[in-house]
DNA sequence: TGCCCGATTAACT
DNA sequence: GTTAATCGGGCAA
Protein backbone atom coordinates (compact mmCIF):
# COMPACT_ATOMS: atom_id res chain seq x y z
CA UNK A 1 0.00 0.00 0.00
CA UNK A 2 1.58 3.75 -1.05
CA UNK A 3 1.38 6.10 1.73
CA UNK A 4 2.58 9.51 2.06
CA UNK A 5 5.55 9.63 3.82
CA UNK A 6 5.41 11.25 7.28
CA UNK A 7 8.05 12.90 9.10
CA UNK A 8 8.29 9.88 11.36
CA UNK A 9 9.82 7.89 8.88
CA UNK A 10 13.34 10.23 8.46
CA UNK A 11 13.92 10.15 12.17
CA UNK A 12 15.16 6.47 11.81
CA UNK A 13 18.97 5.72 10.90
CA UNK A 14 20.51 7.32 7.82
CA UNK A 15 21.46 3.37 6.96
CA UNK A 16 17.53 2.52 7.20
CA UNK A 17 15.85 5.42 5.43
CA UNK A 18 18.33 5.40 2.50
CA UNK A 19 17.96 1.57 1.37
CA UNK A 20 14.15 2.45 2.30
CA UNK A 21 13.65 4.67 -0.05
CA UNK A 22 14.46 2.97 -2.91
CA UNK A 23 11.49 2.87 -4.97
CA UNK A 24 9.69 5.42 -3.39
CA UNK A 25 8.49 8.18 -5.03
CA UNK A 26 9.90 11.79 -5.18
CA UNK A 27 7.90 15.21 -6.38
CA UNK A 28 8.28 18.56 -6.41
CA UNK A 29 4.93 20.52 -7.84
CA UNK A 30 3.97 16.94 -9.20
CA UNK A 31 7.34 16.49 -11.26
CA UNK A 32 9.56 13.58 -10.30
CA UNK A 33 9.42 9.69 -10.04
CA UNK A 34 10.51 6.38 -8.71
CA UNK A 35 14.16 6.95 -6.70
CA UNK A 36 16.44 4.14 -7.71
CA UNK A 37 19.84 5.69 -6.36
CA UNK A 38 20.75 7.16 -2.89
CA UNK A 39 24.14 8.12 -0.44
CA UNK A 40 24.19 7.91 2.90
CA UNK A 41 26.28 10.89 4.70
CA UNK A 42 26.61 11.78 8.54
CA UNK A 43 29.02 14.07 10.54
CA UNK A 44 31.04 10.76 11.78
CA UNK A 45 32.75 10.53 8.75
CA UNK A 46 35.05 12.65 6.47
CA UNK A 47 32.94 12.78 3.14
CA UNK A 48 30.07 14.31 4.91
CA UNK A 49 29.25 18.34 5.06
CA UNK A 50 28.56 18.47 8.31
CA UNK A 51 31.75 16.46 9.25
CA UNK A 52 33.20 19.78 10.15
CA UNK A 53 30.83 21.42 12.53
CA UNK A 54 27.88 23.67 11.44
CA UNK A 55 28.32 26.31 8.94
CA UNK A 56 25.62 28.86 6.88
CA UNK A 57 26.13 25.76 4.37
CA UNK A 58 25.04 22.85 6.19
CA UNK A 59 22.83 24.35 8.94
CA UNK A 60 20.31 22.45 7.65
CA UNK A 61 21.61 19.06 7.89
CA UNK A 62 22.13 19.80 11.81
CA UNK A 63 18.45 20.82 12.05
CA UNK A 64 15.69 18.03 12.62
CA UNK A 65 14.74 15.37 10.09
CA UNK A 66 12.24 15.89 7.37
CA UNK A 67 13.77 18.49 5.49
CA UNK A 68 15.26 19.16 2.40
CA UNK A 69 19.07 20.04 2.56
CA UNK A 70 20.06 21.65 -0.77
CA UNK A 71 23.63 22.91 -1.78
CA UNK A 72 25.27 24.45 -4.86
CA UNK A 73 28.11 21.88 -6.33
CA UNK A 74 30.76 22.42 -8.27
CA UNK A 75 29.76 26.03 -8.34
CA UNK A 76 27.05 24.78 -10.62
CA UNK A 77 24.40 22.28 -10.30
CA UNK A 78 22.14 21.86 -6.95
CA UNK A 79 22.08 18.66 -5.17
CA UNK A 80 19.43 17.73 -3.10
CA UNK A 81 19.65 15.75 0.11
CA UNK A 82 16.82 14.64 2.98
CA UNK A 83 18.28 15.50 6.53
CA UNK A 84 17.66 12.30 8.88
CA UNK A 85 18.24 10.86 12.47
CA UNK A 86 17.11 12.73 15.49
CA UNK A 87 18.40 16.59 15.30
CA UNK A 88 22.26 17.08 15.81
CA UNK A 89 23.09 13.58 13.96
CA UNK A 90 23.65 16.08 10.93
CA UNK A 91 22.73 12.89 8.95
CA UNK A 92 21.23 13.36 5.40
CA UNK A 93 20.45 11.21 2.03
CA UNK A 94 22.05 12.50 -0.97
CA UNK A 95 19.33 11.76 -3.86
CA UNK A 96 20.97 11.13 -7.04
CA UNK A 97 18.72 9.45 -9.54
CA UNK A 98 14.86 8.64 -10.57
CA UNK A 99 13.26 7.06 -12.95
CA UNK A 100 11.24 9.42 -14.63
CA UNK A 101 7.33 8.61 -14.24
CA UNK A 102 5.56 12.34 -13.49
CA UNK A 103 5.85 15.80 -15.57
CA UNK A 104 7.99 14.27 -18.56
CA UNK A 105 7.35 17.34 -20.48
CA UNK A 106 8.40 19.52 -18.10
CA UNK A 107 11.83 17.62 -17.29
CA UNK A 108 12.45 17.40 -20.87
CA UNK A 109 12.08 21.15 -21.18
CA UNK A 110 14.23 22.10 -18.03
CA UNK A 111 16.96 19.40 -18.90
CA UNK A 112 17.08 20.55 -23.04
CA UNK A 113 16.82 16.85 -24.26
CA UNK A 114 14.24 14.01 -24.91
CA UNK A 115 16.34 11.11 -23.64
CA UNK A 116 14.55 10.14 -20.88
CA UNK A 117 17.45 8.20 -19.52
CA UNK A 118 19.57 11.32 -18.68
CA UNK A 119 16.74 13.16 -17.41
CA UNK A 120 17.19 12.07 -13.88
CA UNK A 121 20.62 10.30 -13.62
CA UNK A 122 22.61 12.00 -11.46
CA UNK A 123 21.91 14.72 -8.69
CA UNK A 124 22.49 17.45 -10.73
CA UNK A 125 20.62 16.56 -13.31
CA UNK A 126 17.56 14.95 -11.12
CA UNK A 127 17.69 18.94 -9.68
CA UNK A 128 17.30 20.51 -12.86
CA UNK A 129 14.89 18.29 -13.84
CA UNK A 130 12.56 18.68 -10.99
CA UNK A 131 13.48 22.50 -10.79
CA UNK A 132 15.21 22.06 -7.33
CA UNK A 133 17.22 25.38 -6.10
CA UNK A 134 18.71 27.02 -3.05
CA UNK A 135 14.95 28.06 -2.75
CA UNK A 136 13.88 24.34 -1.85
CA UNK A 137 16.72 24.25 1.21
CA UNK A 138 15.45 23.60 4.50
CA UNK A 139 11.66 22.97 2.67
CA UNK A 140 9.43 20.35 4.84
CA UNK A 141 9.32 16.89 2.91
CA UNK A 142 5.84 16.60 4.06
CA UNK A 143 4.63 19.72 2.42
CA UNK A 144 4.21 21.26 -0.89
CA UNK A 145 6.14 21.42 -2.97
CA UNK A 146 7.00 18.21 -1.92
CA UNK A 147 5.32 14.52 -2.30
CA UNK A 148 6.70 12.03 -1.20
CA UNK A 149 5.37 8.13 -1.03
CA UNK A 150 6.43 4.54 -0.04
CA UNK A 151 7.42 1.85 -2.39
CA UNK A 152 4.71 -0.43 -3.00
CA UNK A 153 6.21 -3.99 -2.68
CA UNK A 154 9.32 -5.24 -2.14
CA UNK A 155 12.25 -4.34 -4.51
CA UNK A 156 16.50 -5.27 -4.92
CA UNK A 157 18.07 -3.01 -3.21
CA UNK A 158 21.95 -3.23 -3.75
CA UNK A 159 24.79 -1.09 -2.34
CA UNK A 160 27.92 0.25 -3.15
CA UNK A 161 30.69 2.78 -2.77
CA UNK A 162 29.68 6.37 -2.97
CA UNK A 163 30.28 8.38 -6.29
CA UNK A 164 32.76 11.47 -6.15
CA UNK A 165 34.50 11.31 -3.22
CA UNK A 166 37.64 11.76 -2.11
CA UNK A 167 37.39 10.85 1.51
CA UNK A 168 36.17 7.45 2.84
CA UNK A 169 35.50 6.51 -0.46
CA UNK A 170 35.50 2.77 0.45
CA UNK A 171 32.15 3.20 2.83
CA UNK A 172 29.38 1.40 1.03
CA UNK A 173 26.79 3.92 1.54
CA UNK A 174 25.33 4.27 -2.16
CA UNK A 175 21.94 2.58 -2.62
CA UNK A 176 20.28 1.55 -5.54
CA UNK A 177 17.60 -0.36 -6.99
CA UNK A 178 18.73 -3.23 -8.85
CA UNK A 179 19.25 -3.42 -12.62
CA UNK A 180 17.71 0.06 -13.20
CA UNK A 181 18.55 1.60 -16.42
CA UNK A 182 18.01 5.11 -14.81
CA UNK A 183 20.99 4.82 -12.36
CA UNK A 184 23.78 7.31 -12.57
CA UNK A 185 26.33 4.70 -12.93
CA UNK A 186 26.31 0.73 -12.74
CA UNK A 187 26.92 -1.32 -9.43
CA UNK A 188 30.10 -2.60 -9.99
CA UNK A 189 28.81 -5.89 -7.79
CA UNK A 190 25.20 -6.84 -6.56
CA UNK A 191 26.04 -7.02 -3.21
CA UNK A 192 22.29 -6.67 -1.20
CA UNK A 193 23.06 -4.68 1.90
CA UNK A 194 22.05 -5.90 5.65
CA UNK A 195 19.40 -5.23 6.99
C1' DT B 1 42.02 38.94 1.44
C1' DG B 2 43.66 35.15 -1.35
C1' DC B 3 43.93 30.49 -2.58
C1' DC B 4 42.41 25.80 -3.25
C1' DC B 5 39.10 22.52 -4.03
C1' DG B 6 34.67 19.92 -4.38
C1' DA B 7 28.66 14.63 -2.71
C1' DT B 8 29.07 17.27 -11.11
C1' DT B 9 28.22 17.48 -15.88
C1' DA B 10 28.93 17.88 -20.80
C1' DA B 11 31.97 18.24 -24.34
C1' DC B 12 35.94 17.24 -25.82
C1' DT B 13 40.29 13.82 -27.72
C1' DG C 1 40.37 8.69 -21.49
C1' DT C 2 40.66 14.39 -20.12
C1' DT C 3 39.05 19.02 -19.05
C1' DA C 4 36.47 23.47 -18.68
C1' DA C 5 32.70 25.68 -16.45
C1' DT C 6 31.95 28.30 -12.01
C1' DC C 7 31.51 29.76 -6.99
C1' DG C 8 31.07 29.45 -1.93
C1' DG C 9 33.29 27.26 2.13
C1' DG C 10 37.27 26.68 4.77
C1' DC C 11 41.70 27.70 5.96
C1' DA C 12 46.27 30.13 5.68
C1' DA C 13 48.31 34.60 5.99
Amino acid sequence: MVKRLRRAFFRRSVHEVAPDLIGAVLLVDGVGGRVVEVEAYHHTEPAAHSFGGLTSRNAVMFGPPGYAYVYRSYGIHWCLNFVCEPKGSAAAVLIRALEPTAGLRAMRRRRGTADDRLLCAGPGRLCEALGVTHAHNGMALDRPPFEIFTRAGAVDVVAGPRIGLTKAIDLPWRYGLKGSRFLSKPFAAAVTPAA
